[in-house]
DNA sequence: GTGGTTTAATAACGACCATTATGAAAAAGC
DNA sequence: GCTTTTTCATAATGGTCGTTATTAAACCAC
């Protein structure tokens, strides 16, 4: 009983995830919100909560909905493949929009007021699971024998961030996906050469 | 004539650089400069107009006080050594303070409101500086052969930024200064080899 | 159709934002 | 000592922030 809701939550998400990613969480206001949502203020309150927990929806709704590049990731046969597949595909989803350019992850919340510190570590968080990820990942090549004995898988995977975060905040200034992609080879030219047997996997 | 300037502009503008570097543009108010100054509001804005043009002088005494380490390794004989003391020199700079981690560049204005587009231009620009002065170094190093032919000075100078703006999000997220010495390392490990006389300017 | 319940839009809340008017305090010239 | 000029601190400006009463509208059960 009651009266139905009368706009998508789905979109109305979405629309949500567009303004913080081109704002940030704190440079981005409900009156920002929502002229992008088309729905006023107290609906958003009683669907999503306060700010704090719409952002946190947004960027679980990055993830799935943009960063399934990622885990697919992941399942290539090589640690190099998987190091070169996430590359070119940050190159191109930090350009895919021209606005909204970059990354959530990184641009989200940086730096800013002390109000805003729980969203801060939300994301410091969120890219310390990709690159847990990636760790275990450049373990499991390192035992495969896909990296060499002299490998540290820790060492490959922050690297391998820096580099991405690296892109996401170029792509914010303006940098076209041609140069990110030279960025993501010039990243790959000092990836580690396999061990013993890179290539017994995939064919 | 006239009353004397009870307060030290100096070192005003130190303290003001501490707060920006903190918290970023917009998430330093005039509650949180006056406070880590110790001058009230309208001595600020009478020495230094308003938060923008403070925050442009924060950057350039940034770049004069903190930055120093890049125009040295420009000097440096080779374009490896350039970048190895860039890189390290950052992993140090990014961890030298425990406030105030990261660089100033990066998370001074990255997204935020509409309103700080211009500073946000401003740290754009800061940036694209310390990348062309990169990118014309590493010209003159492939001229006098110590980059091969195949390398390319623009892809060289934006990768090695990547790296340093993603170490400094990274330092920002609490990295200690070893894991970011670590990033360097690896970083550097596919650096191009020296085409043909590598070493005739230093020895 | 009526009562109970949920959502909708309008408009207000106090708090904080950057900026500045106001007038007292202090220094220099005469 | 008095005037002029600059700096100082107090306090207020209009505006926007995130959040929420309040009230009208829409729906279901009966």
């Amino acid at each position: 009983m009651g009266r139905h809701r009368e706009f998508d939550v789905e979109k109305a998400l979405d629309a949500a995830l567009c303004v913080f990613w081109r704002k940030g969480y704190e440079g981005a206001s409900y009156a920002d919100l929502t002229a992008a949502i088309g729905v006023e203020r107290p609906a958003l309150y009683s669907a999503f909560g306060n700010k704090e927990s719409l952002f946190r929806r947004a960027l679980e709704r990055y993830e799935e909905r943009y960063m399934d590049h990622f885990p697919r990731a992941l399942q290539l046969p090589t640690a190099r493949e998987v190091a070169a597949h996430i590359l070119f595909s940050s190159a191109e989803l930090n350009t895919r929009f021209p606005d909204q350019r970059g990354c959530l992850g990184i641009h989200g919340n940086l730096a800013g007021t002390d109000d805003s510190e729980a969203v801060r570590q939300a994301l410091v968080e969120f890219r310390a699971k990709g690159e847990a990820q990636l760790r275990a990942r450049f373990e499991r090549a390192k035992a495969e024998g896909d990296l060499p004995e002299t490998a540290r898988p820790d060492a490959l995977a922050a690297y391998l961030m820096a580099v991405l975060h690296g892109m996401a905040v170029q792509a914010k200034a303006g940098f076209s996906r041609e140069m990110l992609e030279a960025v993501a080879e010039q990243a790959l030219a000092g990836w580690p050469a396999g061990g013993t047997a890179p290539s017994n996997k995939s064919a």
